[in-house]
DNA sequence: GATGAATGAGCATTCATTCAT
DNA sequence: AATGAATGAATGCTCATTCAT
């Protein structure tokens, strides 16, 4: 059915404005200084129609973290998908994942923030649970490339993959963190180095996996 | 003056007494979750009584986030000055660090919480300063300590010693943040690969900084 | 014009299907706590519909207790014509009464709520009045019957039959609270003295009437 | 400790300024019609010290019948001790208890509207328990002054003292009801009828109670 | 007629902060 | 110094009603 479709689509749509207004403001305040009615605001609709597409305000958070983890697993999937050794495999994975992340504080904010801030007062359902399954899916790609990189020899360690994994995950995460701090010290810090965050995790990765080109 | 110096003191002992139970509280429902009521009873005080010791409730934050890392840097300062060599220096202070941490869940929060949360509405004067000083200081002692390893030859790497200190920062980060999560993730992944967060450190150093003991 | 009456017909279906579907909510959660959303959804009707046929939410409450109060003077009129002496007209009425309540707890609430709930900002037109007047039409119905019991000698009272009517019409009143009463007080109440709505009926119109049987 | 004293009289006395605010505009809009806006209005308070003397709206529904029911109460068991026969006792006892409604519409407000209106979400605590308690006191107050009068012969019935007390209690309830409804009804029927409430339960008891004086 | 997306006024509740005593 | 009552702006959420399609 067309209409059904359309219908589909629009509200879609719709979702994607608010998300987007949304990630705008908490890009901007962060997201308990973003109010329901800022992004209703911003969406240029009303507070109510805000509560059409997302049961509450946790909901959007999730919303776009789960847009987030999404786009990501997409392109760590291609990724993995295509004739590169691990080395090489796990470098672009990061290099695509922090393109990402520079394009849009907000992923990065979901990403993060959302461990400390939602309240744990109860579960939020299934939104949670997706997110935390695409997370671990996430895990999971990086993983398969240290995999592949240790078989290839692209890459060298005698500690387990899964740690391997675990390592630069937190290494992704602290530098998440980094970047997300207020400018103070990231301009002194990032600036004063005068070294990208790439090529931060250039020098992590080659060290932990012994990786030599 | 003799009376003067006691006053010193018992304004010192009251504001300890304030931090004590606002980290008390943090550490059960985290900082946004509690309120300067919640502390003013833990603490046996009045409300009014908190703003005699903390212009705010952000201060009392920074109070606590400087508390940790004075507590820190000391524990660090004092390895620095230890015979060890670079090496052992910087997993004697991870170690010290992590113990540091697991005895007070409520120092990481303040170490880690407030770079997303505090409102960016205001500057907030002297003590954000300081705890920014103090942060840096932090980072000069493990940057003391790696340059100490690569001399002494406990360590090698070709990686500017400022860099490798940013990537150890990064995975202290990357680990405290895990530490913080909220339980499934926590449990699930910390617990599943059974190794403590002192061996995912241990295994990290060892691989960055090619120590061989 | 045979179009013209099927329309109506097809009219009145629907707004039996809302109110049916109205009543059932009712039932379950009360008037307050039901929604317009709620009915729609029951109803499979749009919310759109609902104001079609009902001017406002007020509107169905009104057609609610409208309904329940024809059918209830109805049933009392055919009583009424029945060759029954006072005493047992009146008896039957009550009966019949408890009868249609028991059967449809939202008719009760229909008849009782409404004096507390709706709002008394504007005048709700027509609909009021009809309810008004039928209540009048059931007030009179019990009142001929009493006057019928005093002269055909079934029962015996000094006190003019309008105020026996208003009498007979509070216990109603008050019978038809305890019945809408939140569970613990129906329970404990109706159940420890193990007396139904209508042997307590029963007690109170022999002795308000002195009926002899 | 007086000051102690003092300060529980003065909280007592502003409990009691926001009820009487409460009870002045639930007289004129109702419970469901008046705000907590409103009611700090009226009580010249702002709406944050109403939550430092009420948990909740709910509670200050509670508290006002609960204030009215121990001030009813205490009326009650005053008659109940006094030297007079049981069929002047629950006379005395009505028109104390129309006499104190007459005074305070709200009070009978409070009384009637609770059962229908209160969400029944969750049980509300405490309040709820010594209200249900209070109106459990006040049957046992009129069960006794029906027992007394059936042993000191002012009244005469076969029907167990349990079930005439109930019934008097609905009858209450139904004038209560009446007394409540919007204005025409009111008027109209007690107005045409030209009887004061007093004089339907003199009616009443007289019928039910087989009084003869 | 029918729809259902959009509206937005309205509400209860929270909590950091102030200030008279 | 210490208190704690009072404040009131802020916020997430609800729901009857409207209206373009």
């Amino acid at each position: 059915m067309a209409i059904k479709e359309r219908k589909e689509d629009e509200k879609k749509r719709r979702k994607d404005l608010i998300l987007q207004a949304a990630i705008t403001l908490i890009q901007q305040k962060g997201f308990e200084n973003t109010t329901m009615d800022d992004i209703a605001q911003q969406a240029e609709l009303s507070k109510g129609t805000l509560y059409l597409y997302f049961a509450d305000k946790s909901n959007i958070h999730y919303a776009i973290k789960k847009k987030a983890l999404i786009l990501l697993n997409e392109t760590l999937q291609s990724i993995l998908q295509k004739d590169y050794n691990g080395a090489t495999m796990i470098k672009e994975m990061l290099s695509s994942l922090f393109d990402l992340i520079e394009k849009n504080k907000a992923f990065t904010q979901a990403m993060m923030l959302y461990e400390h801030n939602v309240k744990a007062d109860l579960t939020h359902g299934i939104e949670e649970q997706e997110c935390y399954d695409l997370q671990t899916e996430l895990m999971m790609l990086i993983l398969r490339s240290v995999q592949i990189g240790l078989v290839d020899g692209s890459m060298k360690s005698d500690v387990p993959p899964k740690i391997l994994t675990i390592i630069i995950i937190n290494q992704i995460t602290g530098i998440l963190t980094l970047i997300l701090s207020p400018s103070p010290k990231k301009q002194k810090i990032l600036a004063e180095y005068n070294h990208s965050v790439t090529q931060l995790m250039e020098v992590f990765l080659n060290n932990l996996l012994n990786i030599n080109e």
